[in-house]
DNA sequence: AAATTTGGTTTATAAAATAAACCGCTTTAT
DNA sequence: ATAAAGCGGTTTATTTTATAAACCAAATTT
């Protein structure tokens, strides 16, 4: 059995990577409203992803209004599709 | 995005109701060496597991060694699947 | 210009995972 | 027969993680 990457294992990180999977990049927001999670939880866990060096984060403006992107890094990719292959191994998918 | 079931997002426990689901039951032992956790470890998620009404455990002999078998419950069953079509909302399956 | 909202970060708390220490019983070696 | 080592665990302590609460600066609304 497979080890499941800890970064990967936790269900707000993964829901956060699950949507920039799937998009070209997504904000703060947009990632808060989609995960329904706290800001501050969302705040730490971002950090996580981008230590691991799973996502890079950005930081911008729209207008006057700053705006925080995130996108998932070819590293990240990786290795959320190697997390999803060692899952298969414990679902019997 | 559904909650991921936290007794069942765990690896220890995850792998351990991998094994019992194909299986009739298992041992302590048996669960200690496939899943390559340490005795106590493993004692400690058995005993979540078991609380969480997912697992039943027994307690037997064998000649005088003791032996401690495992078997999934109804419960555990459904939990497991319904973790697992959870699961399958974040990793695009 | 005071109060509120927005978009976050930092810090504190609660919960979880893990390992280390321990325990009773059995087997082996002396 | 007795000490020492091993087996099958459990309990307790430690470390890590997740989460929420408190906070902050800038912008907006009243």
């Amino acid at each position: 059995m497979k080890e499941l990457d800890p970064i990967l294992h936790s269900q707000l990180r993964l829901a956060v990577m699950s949507i920039l999977m799937n998009v070209e990049e997504a904000d703060f927001v947009y990632l808060k409203e989609q995960t329904e999670s706290t800001a501050g939880n969302l705040s730490v866990q971002l950090d996580k992803l981008s230590s691991a060096g799973y996502i890079t984060v950005t930081k911008g403006f729209v207008g006057k209004k700053t705006r925080t992107t995130c996108q998932v890094t070819d590293q990240g990719r990786k290795a959320f599709e190697q997390y999803v292959e060692a899952l298969k191994g414990y679902l019997n998918l």
